[in-house]
DNA sequence: TGATTGGATGAAAGCGCTTTCACAATGGCG
DNA sequence: CGCCATTGTGAAAGCGCTTTCATCCAATCA
């Protein structure tokens, strides 16, 4: 056992009882301040540590939360692996452990598990995961849940997420902005509801400068990179002055295929991503609308707590993207 | 609570004891098997999850073991990704939990809590957490743990890795035996062991065919892939037939460098990297050593809870790598 | 048939903590 | 100077489970 130092050895050290120490430890109210010292050194001395089973036996917390996401989705998803980051981060600021489930093949179990009482406080459900049929048992138990991204159906449970619908706005606001007119769009999966309010934002761009949306430039994608780069004939294909594509992978994908067709960037087309994942490739200089990853899972982080104790919790958080300009759809503007 | 049905009301429902109805749950022998059964659907009927924290106190097992990484190494390094994924897909397979734990701006209070008991029944550690004092710290205390990548000091603790120096002695003797004879090596940083017995190993393939080692042609890397581009041009002037990265990222570093500036690979100069993720980057193809992911993962998990149960763990565990051709140093070779 | 074994079961004792609850002790007030 | 809040403290009751330990009964053996 790593620890065997116990609150009632902690309490007998310091000449107090069990109750006493307990309180004094935990910074309860009602002991007296030099007790509550005499106490804490006696913890040091003895270097005691809770046992966090007995705690959360007795006190009902566990100060564990969970992250749930699909499992395929971690390696070589940036999006995903940020999510973790920052929702890791977030959880280590509240002094929160952080278990994480990904999509195992043995589902059953891990909400069996998941379920039980004692093992975590509340779950954050990433939108990669929201699909996976256990995911929506999860949803379903009596469990405080926050989704980090809007689930397509489920308006029951508090959502994080980026502003999608303002993000495609503003982005195609920019690309417009820079005088490009056939601006193509390559979509997300049409289940994500990011993806379709990308698209929204989109039209709502076209709408605000009275364009007209040429519905043969709109792309049906699937956020990833290598189907882009293979579809990106038929894309440039189109002659588009300018291609908003729903994510950084997929804007890299279609980079590349421009980079090895000689099609010059932003010069013969421009290209924006979304996510701002794509600084990570330093050979892709692509604007795009960076996820402000920080703030989601902090922000996801803190009404799951606010959910546990009981606190109430807009149904609905959407944090402002930030737009990250990398000269891809041609130099910055003059103010 | 997601949860309140006990024990008692199974065993109630069952007409057993609580003792009893634990016994038939947990599959203890010294059950008749129409009690077992009576129990068991009981227990479906009235959906009874146990209540972890309290089977962990009188139990004395968590059924969770952490997983310690340092922290800015998750976003954008396959490598230290590819572990989480492998960890969480292997502790799944033996239905643990996965406590995740990155390096925080609290270490203190982050090694505090794991050490308690109730958390965690043990802990892998990552070599790219290696180094932090925190983790040190974990190390000393008495908390069971396996090394996922060897370290430079402790040998007191069992290691998981894979076998670096014969993954270097057979990528280097691949090069060789594909002609090249100028061969540099891009190293990786002095104060880790893989980087280290990867070198061992480019020597040894060396030494194995009589070649000399140009010693002026082994440079100092830093797994980093945007600092092996910005080396780059120092490295071909060497003139090297070929180049061994020590990770996959400084190949595609050097590749980036190597296509920008119209070196052809592996007509003017041939490249491999380590580690395997490179066909995760599609446009560059690299011949590579692949870490067995997998089986680091599940070797390390089984590991650990050999080593919990009070199993005896050998000190070092090497896994084979796996040599990836994808014909960065010509064409394949006929057998 | 009586003594002996062994398997199935239940009673009860914790695991280490938090938290009522009751009780002193203290101080403010009339 | 006595009375009521207040505050600090300890005793003890669990939290829900596992696990001895003792008990019971049927099966085995002499």
């Amino acid at each position: 056992m790593p620890n065997d130092v116990t609150l009632d050895d902690v309490a007998r050290r310091s000449g107090v009882s069990p109750a006493t120490a307990s309180r004094a430890l935990n910074g309860r109210r009602g002991v007296r301040d030099d007790v509550r010292e005499r106490v804490l050194a006696a913890a040091g001395a003895l270097k005691y540590r809770p046992n966090r089973a007995a705690q959360n036996l007795a006190g009902g917390r566990t100060s564990v939360i969970g992250l749930v996401l699909g499992s395929d989705e971690l390696v070589g998803n940036a999006y995903a692996t940020s999510i973790v980051q920052s929702v890791a981060a977030a959880a280590s600021v509240h002094d929160e452990g952080l278990m994480l489930i990904l999509d195992s093949h043995k589902p059953a179990v891990a909400v069996q598990n998941l379920l039980s009482d004692g093992i975590v406080d509340g779950v954050i459900v990433s939108v990669v995961a929201i699909g996976e049929q256990w995911v929506e048992e999860l949803l379903d138990a009596n469990m405080p849940t926050v989704l980090l991204g809007a689930h397509p159906r489920r308006t029951d449970v508090p959502v994080v997420d980026v502003d999608n619908l303002t993000a495609g706005r503003v982005l195609t606001a920019e690309v417009l902005a820079h005088g490009h007119r056939r601006v193509a769009m390559l979509a997300g999966p049409k289940s994500r509801v990011d993806a379709n309010q990308r698209l929204r934002g989109f039209r709502a761009a076209h709408e605000e400068l009275n364009i007209a949306v040429d519905e043969s430039l709109i792309f049906q994608g699937d956020f990833n990179g290598q189907t882009a780069y293979e579809r990106a004939s038929e894309i440039f294909a189109a002659s588009p002055d300018a291609i908003v594509a729903c994510n950084d992978e997929m804007a890299i994908g279609l980079l590349r295929y421009a980079k090895e067709h000689g099609i010059a960037v932003p010069a013969d087309v421009g290209i924006v991503g979304f996510d701002g994942i794509a600084p990570r490739y330093p050979e892709y200089e692509v604007t795009t609308m960076a996820q402000p990853f920080d703030r989601l899972g902090s922000t996801a982080v803190k009404s799951l707590l606010d959910l546990i104790r009981g606190d109430d919790v807009p149904p609905e958080q959407l944090l402002g993207p930030q737009l990250i300009e990398r000269g891809s759809i041609g130099s910055p503007l003059e103010i």
